[in-house]
DNA sequence: TTATATTAGTTAGACGACTAACGATTAGAG
DNA sequence: CTCTAATCGTTAGTCGTCTAACTAATATAA
């Protein structure tokens, strides 16, 4: 018999593992996946363009994965390269027009997947557990 | 200003990913991570020898990641692939020596860990976000 | 100012996941 | 019994993630 902390450690990681999956599918006619438009809406909703690290920082993965993210994107035509003029060492991303056309649609189809899978729920409850995985997020990046 | 579902989503996501993260650290030492060792202990708990898509199935992975988990922990001197008797299809995956005394050394760092991080949490509001969480992968996996 | 440290981006190699296609084998329908 | 369905495992190719090692450039300290 698995005690509350198995439970719930099963349930976080289905749960969002499941999540993560379906959305992927309903996305899949634009041809872009959570992780590409999640670049994309970072680098579209900042105020000014990011540069590589900057967005790795706000998304939370490494510099290399970045890389990597960008070079698909570039080969896409969402977004281009542009070095820096006061930094030899920086590339601000910058979105093209289809990357910026592609963010609209992306950001519509995501919010209503997730309005309807909310839809239902008490949102006492929701609060809660929502409470809940920002402390718990909290405990764990302070952590040894 | 985000509203709940947007907070709610990202929380699941990033907690889920934080924790993962965080446990892969804790049990490198021992030169294996979470799914490797998810696969161990689901081979170690059966009550007879799986085959290779018994335990996909169990996993809730692709018969094609079993493949490579496998191909990786044979490698690794933890498992061994047998072929069936009674179908000549069929790979049965047995612990070796190895494998399973590292099944019970992964097995109490990883509950060490869950409980650590769950241990101040209030157990009412545990079990809100745990069913919350549960319910919401059942109407996940029921959905178009 | 020069030597050292830090930062931005890249490359290379690995892991874990997926889909699509395929060969071998078994199970089922007729 | 035979032809067809389904199943098991595999390979190949892609995506997204990591770490480690590297280059180029900038920043800091002696």
């Amino acid at each position: 018999m698995p005690d509350l902390a198995e439970r719930f450690s099963g349930a976080l990681h289905n749960t969002s593992r499941a999540w993560r999956q379906a959305l992927d599918r309903r996305l899949k006619h634009l041809g872009v996946s959570q992780a590409s438009w999640m670049t994309i809406a970072m680098a579209a909703k900042a105020p000014s363009a990011l540069s590589q690290s900057e967005l790795a920082d706000r998304l939370g993965v490494e510099g290399a994965t970045m890389v990597a993210m960008v070079d698909r994107l570039v080969k896409a035509g969402l977004v281009v390269r542009k070095p820096s003029t006061t930094d030899r060492r920086v590339n601000r991303v910058l979105l093209t027009d289809a990357g910026t056309e592609l963010y609209g649609k992306v950001l519509a189809e995501a919010a209503a997947f997730r309005k309807e899978l909310l839809a239902d729920l008490d949102p006492k409850k929701l609060l809660v557990a929502t409470e809940l995985l920002e402390g718990l997020q909290g405990d764990i990046d302070t952590m040894p």
